[in-house]
DNA sequence: ATGCCCGTGCTTCACGGA
């Protein structure tokens, strides 16, 4: 069972670029971030005749998360209940899209779905801007509730497979910024507070990957030759529960999808999950063991 | 010190990104 993240940064651009990446390296569950675009404009054909369920939710050209999935995708969240919002007070037509728990208008940055036993979530935790920036508190505020809410889901089940999977925006240690643009005390991704927030995340999930590929950047910004120069972050994690974590047998960076043609400026981050590490339920659903 | 490079909108620049 193969599960990966990647901030696709436009799917109408990147469509046959992602779909062809799914079925060549054999993917199971893709979680999106960055569609940049409403369901109605999400190429789903190409996703569907390759064998994959979509899951969408966007709002706008900006922001934008999804599932792809080539099993049943069940109990479909399109925010958490602490997620806060961000803008001018909703009223009239921008009501349609949702109320934060701050009274302020959603983005689409969240989507969890259940596969199996697994409860998958495709996170794209707020930029931040800069240090003094009012989106820095929005980040800020949106991780804390985003932490408050998988406490709990955790305490309700503490064997939950949960996986929180996405761009956090953040680089968490100093290895994982190589980009001289980006400098503590002067940028977001690498400021105190943010490591700080992404850190208080460690109680409840870890990071699956790093375990298992403990170098390597994720994304690389399109501009000053960053990826010829390899001035890249590592800032998209597959942060997973005990019982996650426990069944993860493998994990790679797919760094050849920032070459060639047109490429997002972030790549996959994948994990493999042996099904039999899990529960029953997941177990015989998907091993399909031969009955006597 | 600034822009670099991209994608989107109903485009000829503004904005968001990180």
């Amino acid at each position: 069972m193969r599960i990966a993240t990647w901030n696709v940064n436009s799917i109408r651009t990147r469509v046959g670029r992602v779909v062809d990446w799914l079925v060549r390296e054999d993917v199971d569950v893709l979680a999106m971030q960055e569609i940049k675009c409403r369901p109605e404009q999400f190429p789903a054909e190409a996703f569907e005749r390759a064998g994959y369920r979509l899951e969408l939710h966007g709002l706008n050209q900006w922001n934008g998360v999804a599932f792809a999935s080539r099993h049943e995708m069940t109990e479909v969240s399109r925010s958490f209940a602490g997620m806060p919002g961000f803008g001018k007070p909703v009223k009239g037509q921008e009501a349609m899209q949702g109320v934060g728990a701050n009274g302020l208008p959603l983005e689409a940055r969240a989507l969890g779905v259940t596969v199996g036993d697994l409860r998958l979530w495709s996170l794209y935790v707020p930029n931040g801007r800069a240090l003094g920036d009012p989106h820095l508190d929005y980040k800020l505020a949106w991780l804390e509730a985003l932490r408050r809410d998988a406490e709990a889901w955790l305490a309700e089940d503490p064997d939950l497979p949960l996986a929180l999977m996405g761009d956090w925006n953040i680089a968490p240690l100093d290895a994982d910024m190589g980009d001289p643009g980006f400098v503590v005390g002067q940028s977001t991704h690498v400021s105190p507070e943010e490591r700080s927030m992404f850190a208080s995340f460690a109680p409840i999930v870890e990071d699956v990957v790093r375990p298992i590929v403990p170098e390597g950047y994720t994304f690389w910004d399109y501009k000053a030759g960053r990826f010829p120069k390899n001035q890249g972050m590592r800032i998209d994690f597959i942060m997973g529960s005990r019982a996650f974590a426990e069944a993860v047998t493998g994990a790679s960076i797919a760094r050849e999808e920032r070459t060639g043609d047109a490429p997002s400026d972030h790549v996959p981050v994948v994990c493999d999950i042996d099904p039999a590490l899990l529960g029953s339920t997941f177990e015989d659903e998907f091993d399909r063991p031969m009955v006597f």
